[in-house]
DNA sequence: CGTCCACGTCTAC
DNA sequence: TAGACCTGGACGG
């Protein structure tokens, strides 16, 4: 499922716990799993927490109960493929496919964290480094996102569809299938217009970060646009999202200009292009493609838009935890 | 039963 | 720039 928010959250997820939770003994791999390597760990006890950077996410165990100068540790570089996830669960039931396994100590209840990937195209390295080839994250860099972009407009990545472009995860590290698609329909950019062309236009730095940062009227803008977006449910979006749809109803579009885009046969999730146009005048900067490769992920983590996602916060009590635990025991 | 489809890379021609 | 790499769910006969 994976695209840059949701290894995000998952980092969130296996941080919270790791905050809570000694883990202890060999970090097993399943013996189905050939191509990824073994991970040389074994130690009495240990913590474990995580961070993500696009579409790659870094497990990072250290020797101990806390994290001490010097102690051992180790990290594991983690790309998910089209099915990785990390679960955590009792070790009783231990999910088909958990390809990878870190079992805790001391709870009630013998558990196992496990990166689990049905399909085995999610890959793993001990001590892997952040892809070279992959570019800056859209969430927490965007800045250096944004330039990474606007200053290599003359490499013939962007000789392509903007479309395709935005797979590219030199320029677009995160971003993915349904992201680009959303992102795409939301500014009303035509799929297969010329990168460069579309992306020559926007300025080197944002109007809407600035605003952003300047005024705390922020939340304001965001509102408007939650206001009348609709939230497209994970099924509806796969309606839109899939390639041959892109190409049969994105393409006619007539009013250029004013950035009305015709959708035809998309109909469950047509926005209402008359209240478009309202936001864009009440919110006065709109936010370009750029920015929504920032904007999009960031509600869909559940950093913006209304509260909603999984709340992991790792400073929450004791009840709280164990009430996300129960209800999140998996994200992707 | 069968065929198609899936939030992503990889590498071989 | 096609396949290859995989499992399994949805849906058709």
């Amino acid at each position: 499922m994976p695209e840059g928010p949701e290894l995000h959250l998952a980092a969130k997820f296996i941080t919270a716990i790791g905050q809570r939770t000694l883990f202890g003994g060999q970090v097993v791999k399943s013996a189905v799993s050939t191509k990824n390597p073994d991970v040389e760990w074994n130690k009495e006890v240990y913590r474990v927490r995580a961070n993500s950077r696009g579409k790659e996410l870094k497990v990072v165990v250290t020797e101990g109960e806390s994290e001490v100068k010097g102690g051992a540790s180790l990290s594991i570089l983690f790309r998910f493929g089209m099915s990785g996830s990390f679960k955590y669960t009792p070790v009783s039931e231990l999910p088909k496919h958990a390809h990878l396994q870190f079992y805790t100590i001391n709870e009630p209840i013998p558990m196992v964290l496990s990166f689990v990937d049905y399909r085995r195209f999610g890959r793993w390295e001990v001590e892997g480094e952040w892809g070279a080839d992959r570019g800056p994250d859209p969430i927490w860099e965007y800045q250096a996102f944004r330039s990474n972009v606007m200053e290599n407009l003359k490499l013939s990545a962007f000789n392509r569809p903007i479309c395709e472009a935005m797979l590219n995860q030199k320029f677009f590290n995160g971003i993915g299938n349904y992201l680009r698609a959303e992102i795409l329909y939301r500014c009303g950019v035509r799929p297969f217009d010329e990168a460069r062309e579309v992306l020559s236009e926007l300025k080197p730095f944002s109007k809407w970060y600035e605003t952003q940062v300047k005024q705390e009227d922020v939340k304001n803008i965001v509102k408007q646009e939650d206001v009348q977006k609709i939230v497209v449910k994970q099924e509806d979006n796969k309606e839109i999202v899939k390639q041959e749809d892109v190409k049969e109803n994105i393409v006619k579009q007539e009013d250029v200009k004013e950035n009305i885009v015709k959708q035809e046969d998309v109909k469950e999730n047509i926005v209402k292009q008359e209240g478009n146009k309202k936001s864009v005048k009440e919110s006065k900067v709109k936010p370009d493609l750029l920015d929504l490769c920032h904007i999009l992920p960031k509600e869909v983590v559940g950093l913006e838009g209304g509260g909603k996602g999984y709340n992991v916060d790792p400073d929450a009590n004791e009840e709280e935890y164990a009430a996300f635990r129960m209800q999140v025991q998996e994200i992707r």
